[in-house]
DNA sequence: ATGGTTATGGAACGAACAGTCAAATAAAGA
DNA sequence: TCTTTATTTGACTGTTCGTTCCATAACCAT
């Protein structure tokens, strides 16, 4: 990146702590990006939808989510790491709640689903479609799959 | 585990190809027992229920699927990798698929579903599931994704 | 200019690690 | 028992990597 190693470390004190306001950062916009894709859209439904398929659009091949990169490397065993993941998880399904709890308000999701269920599973499909992009998956295979988890919704 | 370095490059040559071999020897087994669980249950779709369930019961903490794992870290990066993930990944969505074909043959499984589609769409959840009980979810959080994963199907 | 903070580049250190070599030891066969 | 073969062990090499030290240059206010 043309930084000098030295300018970097009197920065971001260590790797580590580099690492931290990266992944920090990155999910922050991510929820972001998400929260925005969901209230852009017409309804709560469409916008879960479009939230999942911009995704699913915008995946390049040899990319992966910070997010689930550190999931993935460290686990739990990563203290500091751990807790930005778990917020990030926390506000996202946050997010997804509200959205679908509007979604029963309008009849357009059964009365039956409990929200916070239901923004578990989307984190849970978003998950899925980011490791399965990351293996190879095509954007057919991965719009076919939100169609998929959308009917869990109806 | 108590080998010695010679014995362990003598019989595998190098890391590499360890790692292969391991890879390899986990898929092979983990589709193995997802077969299983869908063989011994009373009705298709019981079967990927218990499949599902299964493994969110069996998660022991710290532990991170071979497979997830090895696609997180190399992507496609490493063709040897990928080659093992894609066929192990076919293989596992062709079970799901005739599992799920069935079910339609049993009316267990509405006939608008794709058995192709909603296969990719279960190895996405479990793909899900693996990601989610490594960033710490309780097995209560595993079960009742399970479930609304299942209400597509439905 | 002068002094002080701040950014940059190069060299170097200590640790970890993949992999090799050769000697020592155990196992197996005649 | 002796020889051949396989297995284990320990020391060693070359490399990468995170990090620091130091010397140097750029910038900014006085």
């Amino acid at each position: 990146m043309g930084i000098g190693r030295q300018s970097l470390y009197d920065t971001f004190g260590d790797k580590h702590a580099l690492y931290l306001e990266a992944l920090q950062h990155y999910c922050f916009d991510s929820v972001g990006q998400i929260a925005a894709a969901l209230q852009s859209a017409g309804s709560p439904l469409a916008g879960i939808e479009a939230a999942l398929l911009g995704f699913a659009a915008r995946i390049q091949d040899d990319t992966m989510c910070l997010g689930v990169g550190s999931i993935c490397e460290f686990g739990r065993r990563d203290r500091e790491v751990a807790a930005i993941g778990k917020s990030s998880a926390a506000s996202l399904q946050n997010i997804f709640a509200a959205t679908i709890q509007r979604g029963k308000d309008l009849g357009e999701i059964p009365p039956e689903i409990d929200p916070k269920d239901a923004a578990r599973f989307i984190n849970a499909t978003f998950i899925g479609l980011k490791v399965m992009a990351r293996g190879g998956a095509t954007h057919d295979d991965l719009r076919a799959t939100v169609q998929m988890a959308l009917r869990c919704l109806g």
